[in-house]
DNA sequence: CGATTGACTGACC
DNA sequence: AGGTCAGCCAATC
């Protein structure tokens, strides 16, 4: 009974635990609207915790599934994108943005207009 | 297995 | 106003 109770208990935690920061962050940047962006902070917010902010960064490093995770959405909280991800060069993510219908100005978005609205803002 | 780092952010000087 | 510092968590070496 208890027994019972406890494992169950515990396998759901376990379960939860495996479904940890890197799936939640998948999950939530893969929610990313077409022709919105997200910052870093947002996302780890969205993933349960603003301080995964550079876990969010290391998840998109990680980046097992560019396919489906469109990381040039994510971009830093005014609207950048980090020295390190210019993944082909800055230039290439202004075109992915731009294909999704974001405006691109000078290296960077208008985070006020095109910032994913979400709960936590 | 312990130390380091990392695609950030916010606060402080 | 701008640069520096510390903090957060997890993956990598």
């Amino acid at each position: 009974m208890m027994e019972s109770v406890q494992l169950e208990e515990m396998e759901q935690k376990q379960a939860d635990h495996q479904k940890n920061s890197f799936e939640r962050i998948y999950d939530v940047v893969r929610q990313i609207p077409r022709g919105k962006v997200a910052s870093y902070g947002q996302v780890a917010a969205l993933a349960g915790n603003r301080k995964w902010s550079r876990v969010v960064g290391y998840a998109l490093h990680a980046n097992p599934d560019e396919n489906n995770i469109p990381c040039y959405r994510v971009v830093t909280k005014e609207g950048y994108v980090s020295a390190a991800f210019a993944f082909g060069g800055g230039n290439r993510q202004a075109q992915l943005l731009e294909a999704d219908g974001v405006e691109f100005v000078d290296g960077h978005v208008d985070m006020e207009k095109y910032q994913w609205e979400t709960p936590w803002i």
